[in-house]
DNA sequence: CGGAGCGTTCCGCCACGTGGGACGCCCGGT
DNA sequence: ACCGGGCGTCCCACGTGGCGGAACGCTCCG
């Protein structure tokens, strides 16, 4: 180990393994894990059984995987359950109303991580998955939200990697910061084919009281089936009312 | 320390500060940490630091709290992501149908775990959370699960200490035992107020091709205002429709 | 029949987790 | 104004347990 380099802690080695399941992924054996994270075969031997025993991971048979007990915690992480909680019965009205699907997703870095979806029947198959990740700047969600970030955060983005997510992504900062401003004027942000081929997005942020972004609702549908000013509207309603809601309860911690 | 006693090794502690963490608590601070896990403050604090460290935890001022890293692995925890994307259509099928809440769990341990639940608008606050645990003598759900599971594990929880949850809970091991009969010719279980007051279910096993339970569905009401020979048919059907479409999929590792 | 890949076990080394104690701080009661 | 209790934070000598290269037995496949 060259000197004077901080090796990665006994915590870092153990999330950099519960990170290496991948949501597709069922049980994983000791060398799938090692290759993976890169660590020794030996020593994610060891961690593995170490973490069955505590049941965060459960061995079937030779192979390990995610347990539940992983999912119940998660479950109580207050940044998705309070304004999960909160959003869901808007959520519900706006797919009733708009008969698209719905997200709510929040920020963390440079990402959005999609908190609920509500599927309708007769919509396309999108590649967000609640607990998943998309880039922020390639996505309704992503850009509702930025438009009423601290301008650091967004300054953090803004001048890093802007991944071309779909042939029609924005990528030159410019245009993003200029996007931006327009969406903080009018509170609706939209995605054209920015995140997928044929799938279009209007998005508006959920706020606190204090003006800052807690999260974004959004709705999604085909380009050629949905109309995007006839549902902006509506998502940016039910974006207000959830504020509104998220501002009179005594909720607290949110942000 | 009693000697010959193995002191909890590392990694058990962590999962105890993580599960120190109750679904109602925001940020928690070193000194309630220490005291709700017994563990020394000194620990807990060096502990917590390195978990923020790892994004596990995230800091708020002095206190800390459960990271949305934590929400995003357990949205990939097989056991409730394959069942409950298969499910989620059935569900929303089954509260359209019978106006009333709907739940999905699993079994684990002697207690189910709720994996999704779809309320209804002019439904009673039930105290099922998503993530949430109960005792499984006690719920339709469980009952129904318990019904077609390895009679040891069944024995287990027979012969283990049966909680009375309300004043209707099934404690007798006999009596439960025949009830369990009956729901495996019936394929219903009821639940009459056993949970809570004033609250009725109907649940029924989904069940895997080798004819184990995975989980259950179920319907829940209000007593006055549900009848359960009238919702039983309906949870029945759909929670043999779900069985049979995880039978067909090769959808692999479930139990 | 041989090699590749797997899960599992071993063992000497030393990083790092340990926890009692101390410190400065902010309270709220007197 | 004073003081005591609770808090977050830091320190440091101790020894436990994580470390990982290596070796073993196994199964599968060409």
């Amino acid at each position: 180990m060259p000197p004077g380099t901080a090796d990665e802690s006994f915590l870092h080695r153990v999330v950099t393994v519960l990170s290496a399941f991948r949501p597709e992924d069922d049980g994983l054996g000791a060398a799938e894990l090692a290759r993976r994270t890169g660590l020794p075969k030996s020593t994610v031997h060891r961690m593995a059984l170490a973490l069955a025993e505590t049941g965060v991971l459960e061995r079937r048979g030779a192979e390990v995987r995610l347990g539940l007990k992983l999912f119940e915690i998660g479950q109580r992480v207050p940044r998705q359950r309070v304004l999960r909680d909160a959003a869901l019965p808007y959520m519900s009205d706006l797919r009733e109303a708009t008969r698209q699907t719905v997200h709510l997703a929040v920020l963390e870095g440079h990402e959005v991580v999609y908190v609920e979806i509500l599927p309708t029947p007769g919509g396309p198959d999108l590649p967000s998955r609640i607990g998943g990740r998309f880039p922020a700047h390639a996505t309704g969600v992503g850009k509702a939200i930025l438009a009423f970030s601290p301008p650091p955060a967004v300054r953090s983005i803004v001048d890093g990697e802007l991944s071309r997510v779909s042939g029609r992504s924005v990528v030159a900062p410019g245009l993003l910061v200029r996007e931006l401003e327009r969406i903080r004027k009018e509170g609706v942000a939209f995605d054209r084919e920015e995140s997928g081929p044929g799938i279009v997005c209007a998005a508006s942020p959920v706020l606190a009281p204090d003006g800052s972004a807690l999260g974004a609702l959004s709705v999604s549908g085909w380009s050629g089936r949905m109309r995007l000013h006839h549902v902006a509207p509506a998502v940016h309603t039910a974006a207000l009312a959830l504020s509104r809601a998220l501002g009179d309860r005594p909720s607290g911690a949110l942000r």
